[in-house]
Order: structure tokens, then sequence, then C-alpha cells
RNA sequence: CGGGGCAUAGCGCAGUCUGGUAGCGCACCUGGUUUGGGACCAGGUGGUCGCAGGUUCAAAUCCUGCUGCCCCGACCA
């Protein structure tokens, strides 16, 4: 991609609507624009980081055995009276009416229109374990939307629902999940934590919450220093100031407390029953007895994600992608795009770096330097390539790395060694 | 929903107290000089001062009402 035709709208300038370094910086680089409280559009830029961890979420997935699936984000009020939620899940429901005053409202959540699939079929026991998902906007209505996409009203999820004849299996889908979770946050590569969580309004008895340690993170979570122990402090049922855990002796008395900051990204239910019961989702089990069908629900913050990655991982100059989810893998900062023959180097690198797989970025925009330089470091590119009327002729060049700041020397194979090397 | 703040050019702000021709920086456009770390000089475009009423000879400025946005709290993936 060559940066003179993309649209990405920089700022030097914080804005004022911004308290967050990752909400100002996402405004700065030109990923999103605000439209209304908690309400986004996602320019070019943010998009392919947003597509990135799609992506990874998708594909670990499909290989756990999930199934993709897309449901509607209007859902008729009547599904959420049936599982009582209409009342009960509060204010963050949006509600409206359509032109011939039917109820309805937006969904934050599918479990009541997952239900309905599911018992509209006839599904034999054993057809389980069905686990689907979903990569969806959804709308919650939140009391106080804040910190840009980090707690937006509208919001890009990841929902999956799993569905099994007993608790035994229903846990067996969990674990399965969890591990699949395990090996999208690696994949991802942010520091992450997996803590015992309260499972809210959502329901069910065992739930576990996917963390990305951040200072700015807006969970306490208590972690042992020498046993797997670690969970959310809302857990702990801890009257007094959660900070005075710090050094308090771990529940499980392995070890001593740990007070850790983190950004809820994961949160994986078993629900068994509960909205099976209210929603008459039921199957025969080998005896011919109807059953209501155990489920689990597991989300992931998709938009969130991409925050709190620049949370974990920023400096005062500006975002640093984890190779991952990095918009572009490496920027050949072309210096003099007014000289043919320094463009034609440029191109040339840019060419046999694409050819080898690797996403490129071309800035052959005809600025200053120094513009060139401060914008790829606000924008958080892995890797640049500096190529001017200086050096063009040499068959080595100037790699530079956006995470370490080191600067070498080298020729293109060495290049495409470490770009590989990345993989 | 309670408390606090803000709304003036694309962005960041001053001007409001004390009413009297709407300003600054950045960005943008023209020309020139520059050219490896957000250049410089000269010129230029751009505003229903959030909206609606009111007071006044005269309102960004004073009064009333409304709306939107931000922060703290309660609440929440």
């Amino acid at each position: 991609m060559y940066f003179s035709k993309l649209f990405v709208p920089t700022s030097r300038q914080d804005p004022s609507e911004a308290e967050l370094i990752s909400h100002k910086l996402m405004i700065r680089s030109g990923m999103i624009k605000k439209t209304a409280a908690g309400i986004y559009n996602w320019l070019p830029f943010g998009l392919k980081v947003l597509k990135k961890v799609e992506t990874i979420v998708r594909t670990n997935l499909n290989n756990f055995g999930a199934q993709e699936i897309l449901m509607p984000m209007v859902q008729p009020a009547e599904l959420w009276k049936e599982s009582e939620r209409y009342d009960q899940y509060g204010k963050e429901l949006l509600k409206f009416q359509d032109r011939s005053e039917r109820d309805f409202v937006l969904g934050p959540t599918h479990e009541e229109i997952m239900c309905e699939i599911f018992r509209s079929y006839a599904i034999s026991y054993k057809d389980l374990p069905i686990n689907m998902y979903q990569i969806q906007t959804k709308f919650r209505d939140e009391i106080r939307p804040r910190f840009g996409v980090m707690r937006a009203r509208e919001f890009l999820m990841k929902d999956a629902y799993s569905f099994d004849i007993d608790s035994s299996s229903m846990e067996k889908s969990y674990v399965n999940m969890k591990n699949a979770y395990i090996s999208i946050f690696n994949d991802i590569g942010l520091d992450y934590r997996i803590v015992k969580a309260d499972a809210g309004n959502i329901g069910g008895d065992v739930s576990e919450e996917f963390h990305i340690l951040a200072d700015s993170g807006e969970d306490l979570l208590a972690i042992s220093d020498s046993s797997e122990f670690a969970a959310n402090v809302e857990v702990l049922n801890y009257d007094k100031d959660p900070s005075e855990l710090d050094g308090s002796k771990s529940p499980d008395g392995k070890g001593k407390l740990r007070i850790k900051r983190g950004i809820e990204v994961g949160h994986i239910f078993q629900l068994g029953q509960k909205y099976s019961e209210k929603m008459s989702a039921n199957l025969k089990d080998s005896s011919g007895k109807d059953i209501n069908v155990y489920m689990g629900c597991y989300g992931i913050g998709v938009s969130r994600i991409v925050a709190a990655s620049i949370e974990q991982n920023h400096d005062d100059k500006g975002i640093i992608w984890p190779y991952s989810i990095a918009p572009f893998h490496v920027n050949v900062i072309c210096l003099d795009p007014s000289k043919e023959e320094v463009l034609k180097e440029c191109e040339s690198v840019y060419q046999i770096l694409k050819d080898a797989g690797h996403e490129v970025l071309l800035d052959d925009r005809d600025i200053r330097a120094g513009n060139k330089f401060t914008e790829n470091e606000i924008l958080g590119i892995p890797f640049s390539i500096v190529i001017g009327p200086r050096n063009y002729a040499n068959n080595k060049y100037e790699f530079n790395s956006r995470k370490t700041n080191e600067k070498l020397e080298l020729n293109i194979d060495e290049i495409k060694q470490i770009l590989e090397e990345q993989k």
C-alpha cells in the first residue's frame, strides 16, 4: 500500500475529548473518529488492526471446532420477555419500536436468539456438542461510555455459545473454549492473565475472565506469586480497600497475593440450564427424556483488544504494535520520492518484501523527512526501512525497530530473514 | 441519575467578568527558499460564536430554556 493513497488523518495535537493514552493515540493516528458518545467510526488504519484481531480470533475458534454464524442485531422484545431479561437487564438494553409499534431491542448479547435457533430444530443428543459463534457489532447503552473504544456503547464482540447434553460435557466444551482463548491470546502476543470472575447478569456458576495487563486497567486482579491462583478482586468478598490485599496470603494457602490492573477482554461462562429452562431449549437424551440443553457462552471484546494493546504497548512517541496485529509489518520510508532513482529503489524493496508475503507500506509522500519519521512512530509500525538520496545506491538498507529503537544496516536478504522470524 | 466542567474556523485555544466591526497557533490553498527528525518567508481560503427565545440602539459576551460532549461517582463485557 502506498501511503499517499491511504486516508490516515493523523494529528499532532492531543484531542480534547480523550483522557486515556490509547484513546488519544487512536485519534491522533487516524484510526477512529467519534460520531456520538461511545459510538465510533473505524477509519482505514484502525480497521486494518481490528480485522487482524478478528482474523486471529476466527482462525483459532475454527481450529477448535466452533462454527461461525451471524445473528441479527435487531431482536424482537418477546424473546427477551421470555428469558425475563427484558426488565432485568436494565437501561443498558436499548429498546425501540418498528413502524407498526412492535417492540424490539438492539442486541447487547445473543443468548435468547441462540436458544431460539436451537429449539426450532429437532436436534438429537447425538448431534452434540455444538458450538457456534459470531463476530458482530453489539450495542449496550452504557451509563457512561468512556475511554474511546475501550468502553463504547457500540462495539465489536465475538460471542460464542456451546450446547451439551449434560453438565460434564458442558465442562468439556468450556475447557475446549478456554484452550481456544489461550491460543488466541498467545497468538496476539499481549501479556494477559486468566482470573476467576463474577458471572454478573449473564448468569451461571463458573466463569473466568481474560485480562490484558495494563496500569490503566479498570479491574483489580489478585494474583498469587507462587501458585495458579488468580481472581478478579470482585469475587474475593473483601470489604476493605482492595489495594490492601497486596502482599496478603493467597486464599489457596500458597504464596502471597500481588495486585495488578487488567483490562477485561474475554469472559467465559458455564451457563448450565439457566436460559434453556426459561426458553425451553430442549432435546431428548438417549432414554428419550426431554432435557434442557446445557449451555456455555464465551465473549471476546474484539475492539477493546485494539485499545488494550495500545495501553500495554506504547511510548512517548506513539503506538508500538505487536507484530501479530500491526496494520503493516514494515514501512519503507522514501525520503525523496521526487527523485526518480530513489523512488525506484524504494519501490523495488517494497515489491520484493510484498512478494515474500509481508505487509508493506511505502511512504511515498512528498513531505519532509521529519514528518514521516514522526508519523511512523505515532502509527507504531514494527519495522521501517529508510531509503534516501544518501543511501539508495547501497545494497545495504537502514532497518529500524520501532520497539527496540535499534538501527541496523542490512541487505535485503537479511531483512527478509528478520521479517520471516516474526511470523 | 447526583456532582463538576466545556461548547467560538478542520483541530487546539483566547475573547465572555466589564455588551460596541470575531482573534491566535496548527492544519489547508498560492508563490518562493528549503529538504535525514513535525522548516522558513510572503500572501490567501475558511465562522449562523451548540440551538431556541428574551433584554438592548447594539449580544460570542447579559437573562431563560433546551441539546450535545468531557471528567468524578454509582453501574457495567
